[in-house]
DNA sequence: GCCAACGTTGGC
DNA sequence: GCCAACGTTGGC
């Protein structure tokens, strides 16, 4: 089982939208980078342990939990000329971009800031804090993800 | 709103 | 295949 991040603007869906959602599970969608496409088709399993991360927004940091149910399949949002993630140059026979599903697990009583993170000298070689990082969707450590559930309290 | 960092595009 | 221009990300 492996550990994973998930970035997400919280004025267009944050964790309490996940735990809104039917059976509080929702398809992640909209991921529109090779790099972090790569991790969607090929390696995010089923079982997969996933942190929601807030970006952009008043309390930027992990916000909780969630897990993958539904390993990589075709995001259809990129066959949507109506959705913001249309993407033309994708077809049917070779689709470009792919999505999984979370589902919630807890949501953290404070939202672990990335200032703390940032803090700690022990998650030093974390993507997350690496210099112009911009991924949005990147693996954690089995290390990392023990501190930083510890931190969460 | 600013701006540094980065990924993508497209002309050559 | 290079690289300048451009658009986006995301913390501050």
């Amino acid at each position: 089982m492996r550990y994973w991040l998930f970035k997400t603007e919280p004025d267009a869906f944050g964790i309490n939208d996940l735990i809104s959602r039917p059976e509080q599970t929702e398809h992640w969608d909209g991921v529109r980078n090779y790099q972090a496409r790569n991790f969607l088709r090929d390696q995010i399993a089923l079982g997969d342990q996933v942190f929601i991360y807030h970006s952009s927004c008043d309390e930027v940091g992990i916000a909780g939990v969630a897990e993958v149910v539904k390993a990589g399949y075709v995001d259809h949002t990129q066959f949507d000329p109506e959705s913001k993630y249309y993407d033309p140059k994708s077809s049917q026979d070779k689709p470009r971009w792919y999505m999984v599903d979370v589902k919630f697990v807890r949501k953290f009583n404070r939202v672990l800031s990335l200032q703390s993170i940032k803090a700690n000298p022990a998650l030093a070689d974390m993507q997350l804090v690496q210099k112009g990082n911009r991924l949005s969707v990147m693996p954690v450590e089995a290390d990392e993800w023990g501190i930083l559930l510890k931190m969460a309290g």
